[in-house]
DNA sequence: CTACAACTTAGAGCGCGCTCTAAGTCAACT
DNA sequence: AGTTGACTTAGAGCGCGCTCTAAGTTGTAG
């Protein structure tokens, strides 16, 4: 029989997220009950794992906690949810979308005002026209 | 004579930033000292409001308060710090370039588990394949 | 004359998302 | 037998970026 499970320890090394907010996550409802081997330590699984990243997911694209609860919570209510996720991974989905258009518009802002600052890099340390 | 001086209270409602955060920004450097009227009153000119637009948006492409303090100080020292000012507007161009790159990743990922729901909302209801 | 808007300093409070401590228990490893 | 790592609950603390209050002053508009 092999090991197929991972400690906490392990899962915090292979996302990123302390074991302290591991069980942060879990006591909120972001991640369901995780199954307790002998002395009540957490046992996570490959599939724990891949819900934790794809929370990971969700929370660096700005998803609130609030709203990961919401996600986790349709989640453990089975299949039978699924068209609500989706819904929700839709509405989601239309925020990044923004979030990328605005930040490419701020990008081509910004790249023209490097283009001004070069353009004070030739100016100013020949002339004085301070203007 | 015109008058081509804004207040306090319009430079909030064309910013969107509340006149509290205003003074925030001016006691902690983001935005140099206004200059006053009769009786201390702030009248902004038309480009300090630019300042305070382009403060926006590096605000809301995730640069900290440090950042902006650095950028406005850079500022105040004149034209010489254009290679300073530069730099830090192409690290922070880089940071953006990032965080597109990373959103489109995410946009990605989510489109593809929007599809394996659809799959789902065909499958449940019709047949108990609950797999 | 009276509202109203703005000003000042100094500091409290808040929502978010963690992050850590305390204090005690328990089990596996060496 | 001892060390290590995990566990629990409950709660404090923190960094960020505001947001607001207090309390008193002064100027402008109707």
């Amino acid at each position: 029989m092999e090991q197929q499970y991972l400690s906490i320890q392990k899962i915090s090394e292979l996302t990123g997220i302390s074991t302290y907010t591991l069980r942060y996550y879990e006591k909120n409802g972001l991640i369901h009950p995780i199954t307790r081997a002998a002395g009540g330590r957490r046992q996570y699984s490959a599939g724990d794992l891949e819900w934790i990243r794809f929370l990971l997911r969700l929370r660096t694209t700005g998803m609130s906690i609030r709203q990961m609860q919401q996600a986790a919570h349709l989640r453990r209510q089975g299949p039978s949810t699924a068209k609500e996720r989706r819904q929700l991974l839709e509405a989601h989905l239309e925020s990044i979308k923004k979030q990328i258009e605005a930040l490419q518009e701020h990008q081509d802002a910004i790249e023209d005002k490097i283009v001004v600052y070069k353009q004070w890099e030739e100016d100013y340390p020949l002339k004085e026209e301070s203007k």
